[in-house]
DNA sequence: AGCATGATTGTAATCGATTACACGTGTAAC
DNA sequence: GTTACACGTGTAATCGATTACAATCATGCT
């Protein structure tokens, strides 16, 4: 079955036919449909490797992502397939497992596949891998991954509003020993987070005590040894901000082993509110990173320069919001809590 | 960049690159290293799409997965890809979104790449659209969804087998009045589950008790909702056994809001052993099924299917198996229940 | 009628591989 | 010294679309 045996059935030419399924408008409104209803009763459909072939075009885009495994990202991929679809196109998703060489792989089968453009949601790709793709013509978009070019788009997450209303958040309800958790300080977007989160503590007139900030791997296990750091301090902290949801998720399970209670006696707010995080007991107060938004924009971003070749890269900035889940609470009084050091609870800061 | 330009360069014809690119062993020594250092040379990687235009093989298999926002799916994704991609094939992911329109879609998609082979991991499929994919020669497996063909693979889930060791393990602890909650009826495999587990209290000597079986949805408000249900029973279980994790995890969740522990109060089991189940507080026992044989055994069905064509279709089973973490203790005391009908605890009861 | 014009449609080259078949060449058997 | 055969390589058809260009057709105008 083949676009021969179509154009045979149809009485035209494999060229009408072509520009039928393609949709031009060159073609007579009854002849489409004669062409229409022969693919109709063969039950054809186009040889999609031939198509890419002989167009050069693939309708096809690429994500290249971390960890498919890591609970941020199917969301995203979902609703990024879900907006191709809808456009006729198709992805393909490549994980780069965190891993600088199988990142080139994932850079090599979107060549290979001659896709039609690129959204990169990973910091794993270094800059020669970049110019591979840039100079077989490829249309790119990063996704918080906030690389400058010319000809590629950039999809940025305004993080400093985001952490701005959990500081604040945290703040209205009496806390000011807020510890944070931050992500690997390896990863741009984890440090991005950690200035944000300065910068709320000094717009929120909170002097820093850098014991309050202990590093984490932006998973689990990392959260939970991290707070089991924050626990060892004389002074604890009476809310804790972490640089994503499973980080949270992490802390708290320590701050339950530890005999306290979320968030009667620590608060904690998480980052991108992942599906997960809304059903947990008790539910996680986060800050909402919509992936679908991100998602949109990035695809909007690899189509638009696919209608209109050369034109320069875009620029789509994306607003977290706070979600007010049961994690955070009106600020203790210091003295129902474990290992308080009654000496340093002055009037002062009683007051405050 | 094209396979004549590596031709003209190592002094051979484009017969003899393909021959080397494709590992025939019929291409002399060191011509084949003379073509390979003209494709090392010239940076040449073959053009996906023409290699599938011409050879009718696309080395492309489909997964077909229910919607990859559902946490047993991603792990289950990616041990697949990987497999492949040691096996120098890809892998495209398609969801039905639970939809059957969606999955004429996907079977579309399938067609149209002409994929080696297609792994079906979902109940959505009907009759005819499997088949549109057997009357064109590409081989099956299905997962866990049991369909019975001569022709195509099955990989099954010896469900007995990890039901049995949850409910030994909850006697063990001293439980009898044990709470099902099951998945959605609708679905095969869950009901598979929900006989298992009938089975398992027969096996145990358990006499059944209807009221403590309860519907849920596989997510995580159906368990919530279930244990809402069980809940109001006047003689509560002292043991749940959830048709998932996620059920479990709701089922957690709406056991503490009502002022009850886990597992002091009410133990939990859980199905699937997602990843989360291990890092939540406290860690949930749950019966692992194992992702990664599951996409193992499916890729080997498809791969010997490719070698072998005209072979009939294998039959793999996977043996799920309990881990027990700390959602499970021994039974408590009956008086320490809230909500307990004391009239009930008869001394035949205690005895046991 | 003759012609310009724009709208449709057809012809055939093209994309970049794979592979059936043909063609040399060297070696062993007779 | 043929003949046969295996091995290595090249020639060219083929896969199934797209699309530049050519051809045809209908229409309105002079």
């Amino acid at each position: 079955m083949n676009i021969q045996e179509v154009a045979r059935r149809a009485q035209v030419s494999t060229a009408t036919v072509s520009r039928t399924i393609n949709g031009s408008d060159k073609v007579k409104a009854n002849t489409a449909e004669r062409v229409r209803r022969a693919i109709e009763a063969l039950n054809y459909f186009p040889n999609t490797n031939a198509r890419a072939l002989g167009s050069g075009r693939s309708r096809l885009y690429g994500l290249i992502i971390s960890d498919i495994t890591n609970p941020f990202f199917p969301e995203l991929v979902k609703s990024f397939e879900d907006t191709a679809v809808l456009h006729g196109l198709e992805v393909i998703v490549s994980n780069t497992s965190y891993k600088a060489d199988r990142a080139e792989l994932c850079v090599q089968r979107m060549l290979e596949r001659k896709v039609d453009g690129v959204a990169i949601m990973t910091s794993e790709l270094e800059p020669q891998l970049l110019e591979r793709l840039k100079s077989n013509g490829i249309p790119l978009v990063f996704l918080d991954t906030g690389t400058v070019g010319e000809d590629t788009s950039n999809v940025l997450v305004n993080y400093s509003k985001g952490i701005d209303e959990a500081v604040d958040h945290l703040v209205s309800l009496g806390h000011e020993r807020i510890g944070f958790i931050s992500g690997p300080m390896t990863l741009p977007s984890a440090r991005t987070r950690r200035e944000a989160f300065l910068e709320s503590l000094r717009r929120a007139g909170i002097s820093l005590r850098k014991e309050l900030i202990v590093e984490g791997n932006h998973r689990i296990d990392g959260g939970r040894m991290a707070m089991e750091e924050l626990l060892q301090l004389t002074s604890l902290p009476t809310a804790i901000l972490a640089s994503n949801d499973l980080t949270a998720i992490g802390a708290i399970g320590s701050i339950h082993q530890h005999g306290l209670r979320v968030p009667q006696d620590v608060s904690v707010i998480g980052f991108d509110d992942i599906e997960i995080s809304a059903a947990l007991y008790p539910p996680l107060t986060t800050v909402r990173l919509s992936r679908s938004h991100i998602a949109d924009r990035a695809f909007h971003a690899l189509f638009s320069a696919n209608r209109e070749p050369g034109s320069r890269g875009a620029e789509y900035i994306v607003q977290p919001e706070l979600v007010v889940r049961d994690t955070t609470a009106v600020r203790i009084k210091p003295r129902a809590l474990h290992r308080i050091d009654k000496g340093k609870m002055s009037a002062k800061k009683q007051a405050r």
